[in-house]
DNA sequence: TTAAACTTTCAGTAATTATTGAAAGTGAAA
DNA sequence: TTTCACTTTCAATAATTACTGAAAGTTTAA
């Protein structure tokens, strides 16, 4: 394989797999393009690349730096806005838990635990609470784990779970 | 909070919350409404509830048993499919990992190791192939743990990870 | 067998979500 | 202050995805 068709691959691999993640496709190519581009790419860049419309990659990239994926990077003598990915994976892999987490994961705990304020002490009612504390416990626990790991340093995860993983 | 109150509100938090788990509303509708069932419900059952067609009901069900948290429930005396949720929210759990590991995270870690294997030594192929290693490590170790909690059993999780957080 | 009770399929349609492109906005240089 | 180079917004439209409902298929009981 060629190194730009390795590239393009890349781009589209992520493009497709996105939408598993509720993430929607070409965010998911921009990100993937910043990612493998040795330099800053300007929104003109990316346009060409990905054959897309100037709104469409203003608005992705803006998404992509709303969730801290990704900087607009100054280049000097050029008016034009240039952008880039940070190239450290496990820093890549702590902002999106990070941000997921705070996104998906808090409101459902908050959610749960409202559910459970129900006055009425049915069997029924105490098996439907008894429902909430349970998935509660285990989205609270996951939630816990992801904290640790986005305060983590990088080799905290490999060295603590390999251990785990082999017991 | 009347309990059918919270049951509805419940349905309806799980629904909206699955567009983010690439996951269609009324699939996760119908996993939460039987989730919250006392008794297996039938297909007409699903169809008043949710106010959906028979097609749809029947989709969603079919999907639901596919990824093995919901399952066929014979009645005696009825020609009926019922259908139920497991209550065992920590088999649900791994029940979902399972499958969204071996959905989503297994084929990336396919293609990442082949496009790992470009014939090119020039530094940006260094670089790329690096990325590629990178995202390659990152996304196993993940994967590995993950096929620990899923053979796990209930406790293993609160405690190894309890233990951890708290460190 | 046949018929009734039920399940599945799928073409057409509806609903949702993403994209375009042109116009408005912004700010720096002249 | 005007113009130029750029960024942002957003209404219209396209593309995608989900849903309906009726027809075809299947199973069971008589």
């Amino acid at each position: 394989m060629k190194l730009e068709e390795a590239k393009i691959k890349y781009i589209n691999t992520w493009g497709s797999l996105s939408t598993h993640w509720g993430v929607n496709k070409t965010m998911a190519q921009v990100h993937a393009l910043l990612l493998v581009s040795e330099s800053p790419l300007s929104t003109d860049d990316i346009m060409d690349t990905l054959k897309i419309s100037r709104g469409n990659a203003n608005m992705n990239v803006r998404a992509l730096i709303d969730w801290g994926i990704v900087r607009k990077e100054l280049i000097s003598g050029e008016r034009k806005d240039y952008f880039t990915a940070d190239k450290d994976i496990w820093e890549l892999f702590k902002q999106i838990t990070k941000e997921r987490k705070r996104r998906e994961i808090e409101p459902v705990i908050k959610t749960l635990e409202e559910l459970q304020e129900i006055d009425d002490d049915s069997r029924e009612a105490e098996n439907f609470k008894k429902l909430m504390k349970d998935l509660s416990s285990v989205t609270t626990t996951v939630n816990g784990i992801l904290e640790k790991a986005i305060k983590a340093d990088e080799h905290w995860l490999f060295s603590n779970f390999t251990k785990m993983v082999k017991k």
